[in-house]
RNA sequence: CGGAGUGUGGUGUAACGGCUAACAUGCUUGGUUUGGGACCAAGUGACUCUGGGUUCGAAUCCCAGCACUCCGACCA
């Protein structure tokens, strides 16, 4: 893509109204543009971001259940249903008609915050024979929550982008084997984004939702929202609002041999056990001809919060630095030609089509612009390599290639280049 | 939802209760420049968040509302 085209510009100055890193560096760079606390458009660099990211929980999620795609408006009826039109505080919903709107009708809908109470009335329309379990469905989509206190740009939003996917099985055990399935599944979603180095799976109290435990994914970060008790030899972690003698008991554990560290829930799982098949009078018919609850799990990444994880942890003074997996562009092509006829203007353009042409994602910057500005902004955006191209390249003998974490470069031939990047050409 | 703070051109800031609301940046035009956010010149652009009040006079003081930020509570 050319840089001319991305129509949104960086600024040199941090938006007043952030004070998070992720929010001013994504909002300095334009990949977020902010419409109000806690929720955000997605401008193209940051929308290619998102969709990386929400492009490998789809690979993972398609190896342990099916995607659909629900509504964003539910009716009343299904919260009320499963007790939860008063109970859950967070809930949105359309207002009825007033001044504004002209339409007759004083309906107001639920605006979903999570879809347990969509898609258990859909699994029990279809899955009805134990011959259908176990049976598990997920979606990526846009939830509301109206938070109290929205914060921290893309890591509390109002709005925000989320996978959740719900499962529905035969009995308790087998559920708990898809639960347990799904920890490995999980930890390789973090790996190939890039951040499972420092995500721990953590037990935490199911909430409501369940009296046994649940577990959460969390991403060590300093502007976290949770205190986890960290076991890191072992690998594990239990949130500081389980962390008691009771808990100790339970589990045999021994809580002061463990450090305490800020982290950021980037997944979590739950065993809902038959909570809302029991509520909603959802039975199948088992191998025995006797109708019985199916067992229900739900489990949900967010994928707007995890780009917000990746900024907090990996940004640094100069700006974004972005994973290869989620980076927006793989090479940022920049071109410091006088002329765009000039030899070196002609070698930019030549580049940018090659590569483009063997699927490189490049960036080019083609504008008209000073050699030191177009650096400042590639390192504010972050692309992992950038790849210069000007007279003097030429004149030492092809172009230079600097990795953005590197603060040394190197001149490659032209072929060298395009065989690091289109090695099954020629 | 409790507490604290902040609202001024597109963006970031300044302005004692008193002159035509200033500076930087952006944007437009012309010229010069070209390896770390270049320079010169001329332009463009603000009912100072909203509504009341105090005052001869309010961006500035007071009240209310709204918005945003931070701390806390909350976080199926």
């Amino acid at each position: 893509m050319r840089q001319s085209h991305l129509y949104t510009k960086t600024r040199k100055e941090a938006p007043k109204d952030e004070a998070s890193k992720n929010a001013i560096l994504l909002t300095r760079a334009g990949f977020i543009h902010k419409e109000m606390a806690g929720a955000y458009t997605f401008l193209p660099l940051g929308l290619r971001v998102l969709r990386k990211i929400e492009d490998i929980v789809r690979r993972h999620m398609d190896t342990v259940g099916t995607e659909i795609l629900m509504t964003t408006l539910s009716p009343e009826e299904n919260w009320k249903n499963t007790n939860r039109l008063d109970t859950v505080d967070v809930l949105m919903r359309t207002g009825p008609a007033n001044e504004v709107s002209k339409q007759k009708s004083s309906n107001s809908y639920i605006i979903n915050p999570t879809h347990e109470d969509m898609i258990t009335p859909i699994a029990k329309e279809y899955i009805q024979s134990y011959k259908d379990l176990p049976a598990a469905f997920y979606q990526i989509q846009t939830k509301f929550r109206n938070e109290a206190r929205a914060k921290s740009g893309l890591l509390r939003g109002r709005e925000f982008r989320m996978k959740d996917l719900y499962s529905f099985h035969k009995d308790q055990d087998d559920l708990m084997r898809y639960y347990e399935a799904m920890k490995p599944v999980y930890m390789n979603i973090y790996r190939d984004i890039g951040i499972a180095d420092d995500t721990f799976i953590t037990v935490a109290s199911g909430g409501d939702f369940t009296p046994n435990f649940s577990h959460e994914f969390q991403t060590l970060v300093d502007v976290g929202e949770d205190t986890i008790y960290l076991d890191r030899a072992n690998r594990i972690a239990y949130n500081k609002e389980v962390v008691n003698d009771e808990t100790a008991q339970k589990l045999g554990v021994d809580f002061s041999t463990m450090e305490q560290v800020s982290a950021c829930e980037v997944g979590n799982i739950f065993p809902l056990d038959t909570k809302y098949t029991e509520v909603l009078d959802y039975t199948y018919s088992d191998h025995d001809g006797l109708k019985k609850y199916p067992y229900m799990g739900c489990y949900g990444i967010g994928p707007s919060r995890v780009m917000g994880v990746i900024v907090e942890k990996f940004a640094d003074e100069k700006g974004l630095v972005w994973p290869a997996a989620v980076a927006p562009f793989s090479v940022h092509l920049i071109s410091l030609a006088k002329e765009k006829d000039s030899e070196a203007g002609k070698l930019a353009e030549e580049l940018y089509a090659k590569l483009t042409e063997s699927h490189v994602e490049v960036l080019f910057d083609d504008r008209d612009e000073s050699a030191g500005a177009k650096f400042a902004d590639s390192d504010l955006i972050g692309i992992p390599m950038r790849v210069v191209v000007s007279e003097k390249s030429i004149e030492k003998g092809g172009v230079e290639i600097k990795e953005r974490t590197s603060d040394t470069s190197e001149i490659v031939t032209v072929e060298q280049l395009l065989k690091t990047y289109t090695p099954n050409c020629e």
